[in-house]
DNA sequence: CTGTTAGCGCTTTCAT
DNA sequence: ATGAAAGCGCTAACAG
């Protein structure tokens, strides 16, 4: 029968002859002793099998944990599926595993951030969460706090001027008075369900990177002096090949039909190209589409897509880091506008 | 100057004028106490802005924390990169998420498990880290633990037969006295490179899935009187498509030329076609191609890629669910031969 | 059904 | 440079 009770601080320093503060210190501080102690104790405590104080304790007694709380906007396996979201998440994962700092995964469909809060030194919010209720709380939390493609007043956070790229990527297609513009949106409405938006109330409109965007293409095609109706606006609840597939089919066969599809993510762009060629109408001749985001795919379809790029890797790092500095600041990332062959 | 303290559980309890055990069983354990009481201490929790207990004092006293960690293969980027580790995550947060069990992310580089040990119930720990110390330290541990792709003595399992599903596959290809074989393996060896296996020690031979499959390849292969020398085995060091072109271009102009590849990964496999056609090679007629995993990519591939499948998601489901039963078998799960137009 | 109390394992003044 | 002691906030015996 070997030790049984686990080791802690204070039986190694009982057993080692020295005062738990001093066992405290040679792991924590190691300035608060002769280096020869330290080291003595050090060696003690592997010998023994003692591995260092329990973090939960430490995180109990200090108030930190190097556990920073990854917040998604959807559910989990919603980063697995979006090539967006986990670009995002390399960046970031990238700066923590430098420096040792830990990610604990959460879900934006979560009731409430105090089963974990606990447990993180604090929060790096990517989208304004499914659940809104998760933005108030984090309103409130003592925690740090960066967001992303969003903001909380007076909290760090990561943004691209959704508003401007949209307008430019609407004004970078030929005018032209055939044009019929169609806009393929992003959970605009709060239906799940894929549908045009008339006149439904629009999702929280002030924070919500969908709008913004939406914004742009309309402030682009007023100065052109087109008025996008509602009429011609869909709604695709998340950004979902099959769920675009079914709004783009929708705005393909309404007659007469549009012919410039404005896509508010690569996804749904890409998954209107292929109905598109489904249908048999040839991109850019009869249907041009461009889409947002540039994703790797959108640079490897044929035709290659027209898109606003955003450098998604770097918006993870720039966060990471934001979190690490704590400097509370808003940081507006460039975009490009990507030439591809869909218009 | 609102309060400046946080609330505790003892202090809640003197404001309102009970004991703080009795506030603690208002949450925890219903019951203990009158409804009627409970529901006028939740309220005013409430009121007094009182969130329920401190999560990092309740995991120091319990010791749970309804955190798992999920230890990954190699660092963290590896998940986003990869589609199998994606679709496993998927499978894993599906039934952690229901369960309320929040996941921390860990990366199979990190030297120790030590700094996170005390913050979870246990681990998931997708395929052999990267560095096997974590191995031993996990043999240790007295938290769960699960294992998928490799076995630790007398802890939870989840794997699939990787030498028969190789061997079916390989016996699946036409017999032809024509056929020359090579294998393009993954971290058959130590090496960081690409290069040919030749004589090198073989990397842990014992639990790595590459051995189970390359055993396999070999065996069947044995069994049609043919041998696999080590000049026509190429050791990918990860399943990453620039590293799988580099071998496979090797391995496609080595003369003669081998015109079967035994490839390990659909990554690697699908590398190996884009290359083949590169050169000017027809598949199947001029090199057959095989691959293993049977990720959604090897179907919309042309040719479409014949493989063994496994379903990855169901992998992390039971890998979950076994964690969150506590028992400890070792599972064994099917896969499929999915014949495709690559041989 | 409710209250008192002893720790969970640690860090950190404050003395020495 | 080292040690004694006071909690961090909570839960679970136990007593009432």
């Amino acid at each position: 029968m070997t030790k049984r009770p686990a080791l802690t601080l204070k039986k190694v320093a009982e057993i080692i002859g020295v005062s738990n503060a001093t066992v405290s210190n040679a792991f924590n501080r190691p300035d608060q002793l002769s280096k020869k102690k330290r080291e003595e104790i050090l060696k003690s405590c592997i010998e023994l099998g003692y591995h260092g104080p329990n973090q939960a304790a430490r995180s109990l007694r200090k108030g930190t944990s190097d556990i920073v709380a990854l917040i998604l906007p959807d559910s989990l396996n919603y980063m697995v599926s979006d090539p967006v979201a986990s670009q995002f998440m390399q960046g970031v994962t990238d700066i923590l595993e430098q420096n040792n700092i830990n990610i604990l995964l959460f879900s934006g469909r979560s009731p409430s951030i105090n089963k974990i809060v606990d447990f993180v030194d604090g929060f790096i919010c990517y989208g304004a969460p499914r659940n809104s209720e998760l933005v108030a709380q984090l309103e409130k939390t003592t925690k740090k706090v960066v967001t992303i493609d969003f903001n909380i007043a007076n909290r760090a956070s990561i943004n691209i001027d959704n508003e401007q790229a949209a307008a430019e990527i609407t004004n970078h297609i030929t005018q032209s008075d055939d044009n019929i513009f169609a806009v393929l949106g992003l959970r605009l409405i709060p239906s799940e369900q894929v549908c045009r938006v008339y006149d439904n109330e629009l999702l929280d409109s002030q924070s919500s990177i969908s709008h913004r965007r939406l914004d742009g293409y309309t402030k682009a095609l007023t100065e052109q002096g087109i008025t996008l109706t509602n009429e011609l606006i869909w709604n695709v609840p998340e950004s979902n090949i099959k769920l675009a597939a079914i709004a783009a089919r929708e705005a393909l066969t309404t007659e007469p039909r549009p012919n410039v599809l404005l896509c508010m993510s690569d996804m749904i762009a890409l998954s209107t190209l292929r109905e598109a060629q489904a249908l048999g109408l040839r991109v850019p001749e009869d249907v041009k589409i461009v889409g947002f985001d540039g994703i790797d795919e959108s640079q490897r379809s044929s035709p290659t897509l027209t898109t606003v790029h955003q450098n998604s890797v770097l918006k993870g790092q720039r966060a990471a880091q934001l979190f690490l500095d704590g400097s509370i600041v808003e940081e507006i990332l460039a975009y490009t506008v990507q030439q591809g062959n869909s218009c």
